[in-house]
DNA sequence: TGCCCGATTAACT
DNA sequence: GTTAATCGGGCAA
């Protein structure tokens, strides 16, 4: 079994942990998989949440990394986060994406879909699919229901975009496994 | 207070 | 390609 990763990894930049998030194992109750896409999202950046300051929906963000931020998206998604950096620096990690494989015949249920190209592939998917919602804002990441664990051998990443944004477009701040299937969409570039 | 928009998705045409 | 579902934040009035 894998080593399981600790609090003490979401304590640095946000741009540092991103990246190695990439091929890490999580499970939300027994049923995950490898995380295969992810964001990053620092609070000096006017796309982040956290950008205009402490509210009642972000403060999970402001407080101390290596906890989840979850929120809802559209008012219909939930998309989950972690929390990186020093307590108040409010910076994040968005999963975007994770290959199942763990739970698939639950995750299926849960999605009422076959596919499991499709099962987790985009930041609401993966909450459907693993059920996280509200009730997960603001808890441990190395505490159930999550686990965490440090990924496995050689991981090529690319790096790119990030995705359905209308500010700092620019940032190349979505982090991927190369190659993989499981991409919420492909990179344009493979860097 | 009211209106517009968003770190989305699936079901349309 | 377009659109509806649906809710909190930000900003104008």
């Amino acid at each position: 079994m894998p080593k399981r990763l600790t609090r003490s990894f979401f304590d640095r930049s946000v741009h540092d942990v991103a990246p190695d998030l990439i091929g890490t194992t999580l499970m939300v109750d027994g049923v995950g998989g490898r995380v295969v896409e992810v964001e990053a999202y620092h609070h000096t950046d006017p796309a982040a949440h956290s950008y205009r300051g402490p509210t009642a929906r972000n403060a999970v963000m402001f407080g101390p990394p290596g906890y989840a931020y979850v929120y809802r998206s559209y008012g219909i998604h939930w998309c989950l986060n972690f929390v990186c950096e020093a307590t108040g620096s409010a910076s994040a990690v968005l999963i975007r994406a994770i290959e199942p494989t763990a739970g698939i015949a639950t995750m299926r249920r849960r999605r009422g879909l076959t596919n499991e190209r499709l099962l987790c592939s985009g930041p609401g998917r993966l909450c459907e699919a693993l059920r996280v919602t509200a009730l997960h804002n603001g808890l441990a990441l190395d505490r159930p229901p999550f686990a965490l664990f440090a990924r496995q051998g050689v991981v090529e990443s690319v790096a790119g975009p990030r995705i359905g944004l209308t500010k700092a477009v620019d940032k190349p701040w979505r982090y991927g496994e190369k190659g993989s299937r499981f991409l919420s969409k492909p990179f344009a570039r493979e860097v």
